[in-house]
DNA sequence: TTCTATAATGACAAAATGTCACATTAACGA
DNA sequence: TCGTTAATGTGACATTTTGTCATTATAGAA
């Protein structure tokens, strides 16, 4: 987490900053990323760096949250426009992702963040809020689930569920970035239609009986 | 890929070299991992590396082909032991995976491997080879599939099945090492259990009717 | 033995990171 | 208005790491 001494900077001088890193986080991965070139481009000084932020990360992490902060997509409001059918949301969300995620002005930080997205780090970078309280039987996303399509009742389980649906949802999303480095043209309706087969075997089952 | 210099070291030599990759890929994440340790362990000049390899990535792609040959789990044979019944071969993949990788000699390494596996590399260090090879409908793998259990036809089809199936088991390993990390203690026990739902839900769908 | 291609070696330049002693500014009471 | 104190700004620096390269060694063929 970012020093009280950042968040006390005048606005201007936080957006410098944030404007640095989201020109380098879009360049290059975390982990190729340079503190030299961000304090470059965010004109100030080395030390000064590391008077608001303890290393790299803790930016990358900042800046992500920002990121989140000023996006309207929320997997809690398509639950809510769906009146609680979880896949729909899902469905619902995916659309809205894939539209800001590709075209958006952010599509180069997505890509990298996507591509270089690790366990270890899921949990700081989640997209929604939600993912980190579904699992709480008390959270505002458990309270808006429709139970009675789903043969699942704990929150334990829809946690579970989450994830993979979340993972699912990461696959396709990297699997189109994967290609596209590796230019495989994909369009929009081909990664629609694999999200959508994805979720139609998690709906269903996969196997005949 | 190692040049052929590195082939033509003798045996003893290859294995120095791979040793200290063990135990330096052990230690830390390969991003985290030194070549100047590397080299140190290994006993060789640090020039000799670069005779070698083009950089850590390359030895560490090396060591976990190495590895994956050296070990004798295959998706395959699961699948002819289970007779084409492709959800029971990943239930029994997972059992000797889990004992592998959370009690084996290279436990650490994998570890490290989960913890940080990316969309960008998992084509690399894909556990199975059978998994490059799934989605072409004349490789050895497709032919082994009983398709008269399951509600797809084409390769294309089961290539994507068995992306979705290997997300959930890496799903499921990489929670069991963030959790382990966060020292929340995970039972294997549990671990089955969650992956058993998991597959459980892709057989038979989550959704009532 | 001599020649030649292949491999070994470690000193080195370049680049990056995190720290630290010192300079500057702001805030506030006398 | 001044002076004291706490907070913030600054960039030079030590350290570490990486990849390169000129030079040396080696082994097999002629």
């Amino acid at each position: 987490m970012p020093t009280s001494t950042f968040f006390n900077l005048s606005q201007a001088k936080q957006q410098r900053l944030l404007d640095a890193a989201h020109q380098e986080f879009s360049r290059v991965s975390l982990h190729e990323a340079s503190i030299s070139k961000i304090v470059l481009a965010a004109g100030i000084p080395r030390g000064s760096f590391y008077q608001y932020f303890t290393d790299k990360e803790d930016l990358y992490y900042c800046y992500s949250d920002y990121l989140r902060q000023h996006t309207k997509n929320s997997l809690l409001d398509s639950l809510k426009a769906t009146e609680g059918d979880l896949f729909a949301a899902f469905r619902r969300y995916f659309t809205t992702l894939t539209a800001e995620f590709i075209n958006g002005p952010n599509a180069a930080f997505y890509k990298n963040m996507f591509l270089n997205m690790t366990y270890k780090n899921s949990r700081k970078v989640a997209l929604s809020t939600q993912m980190k309280h579904a699992h709480h039987g008390h959270s505002d996303f458990y309270a808006n689930v429709d139970f009675s399509r789903l043969k699942i009742s704990t929150a334990h389980e829809l946690g579970m569920l989450m994830h993979i649906l979340m993972s699912a949802l990461f696959q396709t999303l990297g699997s189109y970035y994967l290609r596209q480095q590796h230019d495989e043209p994909v369009t929009v309706a081909q990664l629609d239609q694999e999200f959508e087969q994805t979720l139609g075997w998690l709906e269903h089952g996969v196997a005949i009986n």
